[in-house]
RNA sequence: GGGCGCGUAGCUCAGCUGGUUAGAGCGCAUGGAUCACACCCAUGAGGUCGGGGGUUCGAAUCCCUCCGCGCCCA
């Protein structure tokens, strides 16, 4: 073959592979060959069936966490499988611009190193630094996804900040404007004041805080009013926010309230501003809540803005952008920090006598999802999305089963996103990120424009004469929403046209990423192909971010559902149920994993914990760097220091919340559990070299003869293959419903309990030199060898691939690696084989012929009969290379006849040197006893018999088979059962019964004999 | 406050539509340098399925309730 020549380069020479498999010896020679060959890149093909993923991009200055890799490796098992299964597939790699994210970022390194403000920079200057930033740093987490195997076809990676997905950006933009779904607005959003800019309610974190709740005291206008049941000459009302008293234009009371109502139509005399304001009844007030008087401040509060709103209140912005108070505020005020503002009111009001009680309050506060700052209501003018017509189609497109959530039950939660969604406040102010299409001649908007000098730590658009100004951009402006700049246009020639300084919420080219990675608008060839894409593989944490928002966008700009498949994986914790993350200190990197166990082995334990969308729970443990010894994490995590238990060196592990320090050398993180599919990486690899080694130039010839092969195959043979059969369709099936743990512990099983233990045993004795037997058994190790090593591909790709390169070399022709039952194999067929590599040939398909579950059956208790002889031996302190005498008896003649066919079986397995199968076998005195099936099994035991041993044994059985005889003695002695329960299952017990029962008896005799 | 998930062997988890003596891996115990693998092989011990109530001939499984843990939304 062509690729032996290359396989060779990287596959180990014949006797030269080691006992233990390297995984660093192979994995990245092994991926480089992949990209080599193209088998990874896809392109649209008449008369095949696309398979497509597109990625959850990354943040582009991201590092790959076990997030990411939980996350990829199961985008990456449903594409090889699907790849192999001969479907023109496609995983489409990219990263995300990340706008506040990534802007912060750039931020503070210029912060840190210039001192300098992104205002300083300019907004020019600034997406220079950030465009440099992504440029240097921007792959890292792409070039660490290869370290996963990551099958991306990385010719059509894409990035949401490139030409291509920006025209994306501006089309969808003016289509939604122009389908009247988008619009401006002045309304309350969510502000961070260290961001300065909006964020939608998705952002926003929300959090129990320890504040205060503070009264304050309000006099009347008219020093004559009085409450109901006080005599005091204020009104009283509660906040967490006293500074926000400065913009209140009302005083709410419920209108039912006893003790103010007759109170509503005056004014207070708003203390520090000498306003008067009204006092109103509104009845969404809480009587309960403090004193049931509450304070109005429409412009910094959405429950106040509504009242503000029915009782068309003014509404008083008394912040800057910067969470700072602003000209409306009295002077003394001015330019305070809010929570300076909060002290300095306060004490104001204390020096007039004007605060009351101040308690401790526990209340649920918003951060910014991105800084963590405080976030503010606050009055702006945004663009918003119009999510009541989206939401009906998003809706309607689970509701009509065409996209659909596994686990189902995310559907449910993804629907409550849409129930009572409001509008979507799209545009941020911050720089990076794709700007907003729309324009405003200032000549046609006079009077709604303002332009204004900027401050130095403030936003501004142009420089003129060295100083800088802004437009101030009022509600009822008239954008020109256009996809390309409109200013060239006849109709505003000789007037000014001025960009909207806003970028949109990244999350809005987020929404589009499953058509604009593909071309869209345009109408590409793979837009038309590909669209939709398959399948979708995500946490929960994003379903409304991200999910419902991409759904929501391709079936209102393309009229169908962007996937069908939302596959929602769980998330991976530590040991304690933690999520695992920097500040905690108990994430595990999974490069040091791959760097431990390899790429395979993370990526096996991983989809072996990967349940119905369960949470993954890895202990950690902490890996001295010293020696390397892997050890527990202490339990209280605030000493940065330990000692390592064997080495006695000092090293450092992770504190919560603490930076690390500079000495001594930091421990990795690591869990016992990636163990498993090391152990099992290095079981497929010492499989395959007794396969391989046993394939010597003279069997190779031979493999090719099938009639001969067919005529040799023995019953063990045929139950390996109908095993096999079983286990290639449970692993299809199961990751056709993305049942990743079942699939794996089928292949697991099969791999490990029958293939290893049983098939490759039992040939062991076939593979002498001068056997007959030699043929048959190595093409039936050949075939299986080769059908495991495609079921496994997906899972464990770098394994499976090298080990398949070796034996095709071992076994060069299709033919000689398969028994001659179909599919033969992938040459010549119309799936093409791709650089002929096992990525790019094909899953086996299951071969019911092979299917036998008769004999399967019947191995059952030949399996038992083997389990017998080596139990007895165990409890009798009989060494393993002591030969043993068997006698079974059995209750008729067909039974006999099956086990004596297999009697090899239990001679190689069991250590048997002789052995009687029959109805009428003596037993010999003293005998070690089992009984199942229906027979009895004997192992003499002169000589070796430790009798006290035996009894135990014996009565150990016999109790554990009582509590079954008593548990089915009970049921059929209840009249209720019989009558009613189905008859079969009264037979069947009736039967089990009576099985149990002679069991009992067999064992009680036996143990009688032993006297 | 609403919604969801979880609670099964020392640990991490299977156990779907109710019916064999409730399983796996790790760990533990005992034995094993046998010619693929000690990252191995063999055998075994270990569970009143979170508590209580109900439905049913029969409940780890269905229903109610309580307790504990976690997540999401308000």
């Amino acid at each position: 073959m062509n690729s032996s020549g290359e396989a060779m380069s990287t596959a180990p020479q014949p006797g030269e592979m080691p006992t233990q498999y390297d995984p660093k010896q192979f994995e990245d020679a092994t991926y480089e060959r992949w990209e080599k060959s193209g088998v990874f890149h896809s392109e649209p093909k008449a008369g095949r069936k696309p398979y497509t993923i597109m990625i959850p991009p990354p943040n582009v200055t991201g590092v790959l966490h076990i997030g990411h890799a939980l996350n990829n490796s199961l985008q990456d098992l449903l594409v090889r499988f699907r790849r192999m299964q001969g479907r023109e597939t496609l995983w489409l790699p990219g990263t995300d611009h990340a706008g506040i994210a990534t802007q912060n970022v750039v931020e503070k390194q210029i912060a840190k190193n210039e001192n300098k403000s992104r205002y300083e920079i300019g907004r020019e200057e600034l997406i220079k630094r950030i465009w440099d930033f992504t440029n240097q740093s921007g792959d890292t987490i792409l070039k660490q996804l290869r370290k996963l195997g990551a099958s991306c076809d990385w010719q059509r990676k894409r990035f949401t900040l490139d030409e291509g997905l920006n025209s994306a950006v501006r089309e969808a933009f003016v289509k939604l404007f122009k389908d009247g779904l988008l619009y401006r607005g002045k309304y309350l959003v969510n502000w961070c004041p260290r961001c300065r800019t909006t964020l939608s309610d998705d952002e926003v974190e929300h959090e129990e805080v320890n504040g205060r709740l503070y009264e304050l005291h309000y006099p009347f206008a008219d020093s004559a009013s009085r409450t109901q049941n006080s005599a005091l000459p204020y009104l009283t009302v509660a906040t967490t926010r006293p500074e926000t008293m400065l913009g209140d234009t009302a005083v709410a009371v419920h209108p039912d309230d006893e003790r103010y109502k007759h109170l509503i139509g005056q004014k207070v005399k708003l203390p520090l501003t000498g306003r008067e304001i009204p006092i109103i009844g509104d009845a969404a007030l809480d009587r309960e809540f403090g004193t049931g008087c509450l304070k109005v401040t429409p412009a910094h509060d959405p429950v106040d803005y509504q009242i503000g709103l029915r009782h068309k209140l003014q509404i008083l912005n008394i912040l800057t952008e910067d969470g700072r108070l602003n000209e409306e505020c009295p002077p003394e005020f001015r330019g305070m920090d809010r929570y300076k503002a909060r002290k300095a009111v306060m004490e104001a009001l204390k020096a007039l006598g004007l605060t009351g009680e101040i308690k401790d309050h526990k209340q649920q506060v918003g951060h910014c999802y991105r800084c963590h700052t405080m976030i503010e209501p606050f009055l702006t003018s945004q663009w918003f999305v119009n999510m009541k017509p989206l939401s009906k189609l998003a809706v309607a497109a689970t509701a009509s089963g065409r996209v659909k959530f596994h686990p189902e039950r995310w559907t449910k939660v993804y629907l409550n996103w849409f129930e009572d969604v409001r509008d979507w406040p799209i545009s941020r102010q911050i720089w990076w990120g794709h700007q907003v299409p729309a324009w405003y001649c200032l000549e046609d908007n006079a009077g709604t424009i303002e332009k204004i000098e900027a401050g130095p730590d403030e936003p501004f658009e142009i420089v003129e004469n060295g100083k800088r100004y802004r437009y101030l951009i009022g509600e009822h402006a008239k954008p020109i929403v256009a996809s390309e700049d409109p200013s060239k246009l006849p109709q505003y020639q000789g007037k000014t046209l001025v960009r909207d300084p806003d970028v949109l919420d990244t999350w809005f080219s987020s929404a589009l990423w499953p058509f604009s990675t593909l071309g869209w608008p345009e109408k590409t060839k793979e837009l038309e192909y590909y669209y939709p894409t398959d399948t979708l593989v995500t946490s929960r944490g994003i379903i409304y971010f991200w999910v419902a928002r991409m759904v929501m966008m391709g079936e209102h700009l393309l009229g169908k559902e962007p996937y069908r498949d939302v596959v929602i994986h769980g998330t991976v914790l530590d040991g304690d149920g933690a999520v695992m993350s920097k500040s905690k200190g108990n994430g595990i990197d999974p490069l040091d994993i791959i760097q431990r166990y390899g790429a395979d082995a993370m990526r096996f334990t991983i989809f072996d914990m990967a349940t119905e969308g369960q949470d993954i729970k890895f202990p950690v443990q902490i890996v001295c760097p010293h020696c390397d010894e892997m050890q527990e994490l202490p339990r209280k995590r605030t000493e940065p220091v330990m000692k390592c238990a064997k080495c006695k060196q000092d090293f450092q592990q992770p504190v919560p919340n603490e930076p690390t320090l500079a000495e001594p050398k930091m421990g990795a993180l690591d869990s016992k559990r990636f163990e498993k599919g090391r152990n099992f990486t290095n079981k497929v690899w010492n499989a395959a070299r007794f396969v391989l080694t046993s394939i010597d130039a003279d069997t190779a010839k031979r493999l090719e003869d099938h009639a001969a092969i067919e005529a040799g195959l023995r019953d063990e043979d045929r139950w390996i293959l109908s095993r096999l059969t079983g286990t290639i369709n449970q692993v299809t099936i199961a990751l056709d419903n993305f049942d990743f743990s079942r699939a794996t512990n089928k292949l697991y099983t099969f791999f490990w309990d029958e293939f290893c233990a049983w098939t490759i045993e039992l040939s062991k004795s076939r593979l002498q030199p001068g056997s007959s037997d030699k043929t048959a058994a190595t093409a039936v190790l050949v075939h299986v060898l080769d059908r495991s090593l495609r079921l496994l591909h997906p899972f464990c790709p770098f394994i499976s691939e090298v080990l398949w390169a070796e034996l095709a070399r071992k076994a060069p022709t299709p033919t000689s690696r398969n028994l001659g039952y179909p599919p033969t194999d992938d040459v010549g067929k119309e799936r093409p084989f791709v650089g002929e590599m096992l990525a790019g040939s094909c899953w086996p398909d299951p071969t019911f012929g092979l299917l036998n579950t008769d004999l399967e059956d019947e191995f059952l208790s030949v399996l038992e009969a083997v389990r017998a002889v080596r139990n007895i031996r165990q409890k009798n302190g009989i060494q393993p290379k002591e030969a043993l005498s068997v006698f079974i008896k059995t209750t008729d003649d067909a039974a006999a006849k099956r086990l004596l066919a297999q009697k090899h079986i239990l001679v190689q397995m069991a250590n048997v040197k002789q052995i009687e199968i029959g109805l009428n076998v003596q037993k010999p005195k003293p005998a070690g006893t089992e009984v199942f099936a229906g027979a009895e099994l004997y192992v003499a035991l002169a000589g070796l018999i430790d009798p006290a041993k035996e009894r135990e044994r014996l009565a150990k059985e016999i109790e554990r088979t009582q509590h079954a005889v008593n548990q089915g003695k009970k049921k059929l002695g209840d009249d209720k059962f019989v009558k009613n329960a189905p008859p079969d299952k009264v037979d069947a017990e009736k039967a089990r019964l009576a099985e149990y029962r002679a069991k009992v008896a067999s064992l009680q005799a036996a143990l009688k004999d032993l006297d």
